[in-house]
RNA sequence: UCCGGAGUAGCUCAAUGGUAGAGCGGGUGGCUGUUAACCACUAGGCUGGGGGUUCGAGUCCCUCCUCCGGAGCCA
């Protein structure tokens, strides 16, 4: 018996072959019975002609209820009747598990419903094509990170304390002490750049917030490079490179899974280097020629970023806001240190910031200042100030929410289909 | 936490204050090439919970609950 996956069919036009599956739907007309097999690897038709298969077969072809699993025998034929123009003639039909009444039908359902069976939401083809995409998206991540000399560094998930000390974090009971999940890996991938000169981290990052839009999760995955002896302008360099990496990667690689998604991707290819780099000051006056009621010093909220990033085809990088709204680890532009060092990269089509990012304060006066300054407790971050006192160097980095940048490219509106079991506000289960 | 919106069949939705409905899905039957097949028949309901107004409430009022969208926070 030869077993196949069904994305491997085409090369086998003739042979008898057997593919093993669930039923993804099932028509019929008189004596035909066709069923529609899906295996992971794509979907196939299945056509089983009652004079040519035994009673019992054919009785199997009926039986048979939607993500039934079977493992169908037949000879693989091209048609160009069948969709994808390959088909199954059935000589044999194996049943493992009847399933009963599936809950996800073809037809619509609403967005509460299908989170109440993500787990089987999962085997729907849009489903799917989003978790390929996120998969080459983290492949390309590592790819990129791994060829520019970066080391993967394994942040904590349990910190004693707020990294920023700004969001509401999640607290944890750890053996009679407070602990919480950590926010970002940021402090202590400066560590490790200092440790092994660039360091990358991936994993689940948690805010506590009661964030309830389209751009939120509770639990959601960054990827954050930290590089010793990086300025701004090297960081800005790197994320730009590293975007248009995984954008260019997605169009080479997912081409079938866009098109699932129905994802135009004019924008995606127009996605080259360099970025558009503009300030802080600059995207204000954007905002002030738009009309929009903008006050200057506040941070931009949804509208506004998406007013910013309308005037360009490409991802757009602000850089040096108001130190003020930026956290305390950021390092001040000596040219004007009412400015933060820092970068927030705005994706195109309304998506609005998917990096947050910046140079970091290198010295050690100036960040026990700071740390002071944002009422933080100092006892937390000896082992920081500790960078600053042994060998420190100018560095940067920056982080990058996949979720977020999953959804663009498969432009795929809300983050919540971006991760496979979301976690958010109203959302524990399944 | 604030501002909006929605809860009716398994699902998606209808229903001037006057007998609770359709499509899809399920079941049964029909059709020798179906394409989210089609045709016929069929089962399926404490209209989110509680209280009120009314001869009469899915519909009007009060209240609670749940969820959705957005704001703030941020990736």
């Amino acid at each position: 018996m030869h077993i196949f996956r069904i994305s491997e069919l085409s090369r086998h036009i003739g042979q008898e072959v057997t593919v093993r599956g669930w039923l993804y739907n099932k028509r019929s007309s008189g004596k035909l019975r066709f069923l529609l097999v899906r295996d992971g690897s794509g979907i196939v038709q299945t056509v089983t002609f009652q004079g040519d298969v035994s009673e019992a077969v054919f009785e199997a072809s009926d039986r048979v209820t939607q993500e039934s699993s079977i493992s169908v025998t037949g000879k693989v034929a091209e048609d160009k009747r069948s969709p994808g123009g390959v088909e199954l003639q059935v000589r044999d039909i194996q049943i493992h598990q009847i399933a009963p009444e599936y809950p996800i039908s073809p037809k619509e359902h609403g967005s509460a419903f299908l989170m109440d069976h993500r787990h089987l939401w999962l085997r729907s083809s849009k489903q799917h094509a989003i978790l390929k995409i996120r998969h080459e998206i983290i492949r390309a991540s590592r790819d990129f990170f791994d060829s520019q000399g970066f080391v993967l560094v394994d942040a904590p998930i349990f910190t004693p304390a707020a990294c920023e000390g700004t969001t509401t974090l999640f607290e944890t009971d750890y053996f009679g002490e407070k602990a919480f999940l950590t926010q970002s890996g940021q402090l202590y991938m400066e560590a490790a750049a200092m440790a092994v000169g660039r360091a990358y981290c991936f994993g689940p990052t948690f805010r506590a917030e009661k964030s309830k839009t389209r751009r939120h999760l509770t639990e959601f995955w960054m990827i954050e490079p930290e590089a010793a002896f990086m300025d701004l302008e090297g960081d800005m360099e790197l994320a730009e490179n590293y975007v248009a990496h995984i954008v260019h990667r997605v169009l080479d690689e997912r081409k079938e899974e866009l098109k699932v998604l129905e994802r135009d991707t004019a924008p995606l290819e127009a996605v080259q280097t360099p970025f558009p780099r503009i300030s802080y000051d600059e995207a204000v006056r954007i905002l002030h020629e738009k009309g929009l009621p903008f006050e200057y010093g506040n941070d931009f909220g949804a509208p506004d970023e998406t007013a910013i990033s309308e005037n360009y085809d490409r991802p757009v990088m602000v850089h040096r806001y108001p130190a003020a709204i930026k956290a305390f680890y950021m390092k001040k532009d000596p040219a004007d240190p009412t400015k933060a060092l820092c970068v927030d990269m705005l994706a195109p089509e309304g998506v609005g910031e998917i990096i947050g990012g910046g140079q970091r304060e290198d010295d050690y006066d100036t960040l026990l200042a700071s740390i002071d300054k944002h009422g933080l407790p100092v006892s937390a971050f000896e082992w920081y100030l500790d960078l600053r006192k042994y060998g420190s160097v100018p560095h940067a980095g920056f982080g990058l929410g996949i979720e977020r940048t999953v959804g663009w490219i498969c432009g795929t509106p809300h983050v919540r289909e971006c991760i496979p079991f979301p976690r958010m506000m109203h959302r524990l289960t399944p």
